[in-house]
DNA sequence: TAGCTCAGTTGGTTAGAGCAGCTGACTCTT
DNA sequence: AAGAGTCAGCTGCTCTAACCAACTGAGCTA
């Protein structure tokens, strides 16, 4: 009764407040007085709202007002996957169709609208993952980059974050479960076609390039699957 | 140090059991034995847990399994959005934008793909909702409602869900900060104008109906932003 | 048989003590 | 005087031990 209290209460003091990311939080000997419980109750308040990102605790050092970015719900989702997984569920295809609703969603409002700015690096990341995957290196990094500078330019920090956790809850899982054999100028041509459809601001285009980008992903998790039954 | 670890030796716990959602998990007595870890710290790992949807807590009865909903992202999704927009941030519009970016991406996708039986429903949704905006009650279980079964025939869970967290999120977000001076003969004209284009099987339709359904609420919500300079 | 009661199990809360990480001021050396 | 090392003090972290509160199910009562 107290706990889910006290949770509400101290988000309360946080949005009364106005107290912004990285604002420091009362001491836990301060919070016990002010919410009138004992040490063990507000910590588990505590560890809760870390949990969600609201709240970050540093050793030694405070508690603050978190950046209340998606990586708790990274792990959530992440683990979420896995255990779907595990038990036969072809969670892992859901998490990859998610994001591909989300960004052939995105990207028939981006073509055509983006800045020479970031045309530019996403061309130069283009070319770095073209460099890499010539040396066989991975390019998983370049991947993720590639699609959070695509979507950068909508002005939108949530809808960046959001997909930026989907990106990492796939691909953690992904390299647990599945050692990838992927090949890396398949995807190299399909990130350069995205890029040339959304330059010419073809937003059919531009979505049936990202269609195609994810259904190459995506026939490799199902020849996965299948090999495993 | 150990408490991060805690959180994992449990999660480890869950997927190496092959552990579904409501399974029981061991005491906290028995997981201090197992886990060699005290009372006081296993109960915050599991705080944490609980807060991801991972692991959920029942007083006088016992540990289970969670559900591994996205409830708890709801929490911090929409407190996020609280506390942005409270220091002058659009995360509510963000968070709207987000909504339409995923719908926009899944209806074209569904024209003309839905089965009868979930026309049927749609169908009963809208007509319930046309009575309701008559006799002017509150219309929102119904809209959430429709939104949640136009994306039922996808067959992939995750979608619903996330679908369904975000627009939880959103309407109570929404019902905290501003009164919504909502229209509902306007917002239920639009459902049906979405369901007309679903059925027709035309894609393009579809979407621009979903496109101006949300930018109704959107008009709406900028209106009220605009009014409170 | 239907309902009640109560003992036992489980999680919830409190208290107090000591451990561990970080900071900043003080001191000693150069 | 400038720099490096030390230490006192904050901070959060962990543990122990006791009691409170919610729920279940077996057994009793009517």
């Amino acid at each position: 009764m107290a706990a889910r209290d006290l949770q509400e209460r101290i988000k309360k003091l946080i949005v009364d407040q106005r107290l912004p990311s990285g604002a420091p939080l009362p001491t836990e000997p301060e919070l016990m007085r002010l919410l009138g419980a004992s040490r063990n109750s507000v910590r588990e308040a505590l560890k809760a709202l870390q949990a969600m990102g609201i709240v970050e605790i540093r050793h030694g050092f405070g508690t603050y007002v978190g950046s209340m970015s998606f990586a708790p719900m990274i792990e959530g989702l992440a683990f979420r996957t896995v255990a779907g997984h595990y038990r036969g569920e072809d969670s892992l295809l859901q998490l990859l169709e998610l994001r591909e609703a989300v960004e052939t969603g995105l990207v028939s409002r981006l073509a055509g609208r983006l800045p020479e700015a970031d045309l530019l690096a996403l061309e130069a990341l283009v070319q770095r993952m073209e460099r890499e995957a010539a040396e066989g290196a991975g390019l998983a990094e370049t991947d993720r980059a590639f699609h959070a500078t695509l979507y950068r330019g909508l002005d939108n920090v949530l809808l960046g974050e959001v997909l930026e956790a989907f990106w990492d809850a796939f691909h953690r899982v992904r390299q647990d479960l599945v050692e990838a054999p992927q090949d890396p100028r398949i995807t190299c041509r399909q990130h350069r076609e995205i890029l040339d459809a959304v330059r010419s601001g073809d937003s059919l285009r531009a979505e049936r390039a990202i269609r195609e980008h994810f259904g190459n992903v995506r026939g490799r998790l199902s020849r996965v699957a299948a090999s495993h039954r």
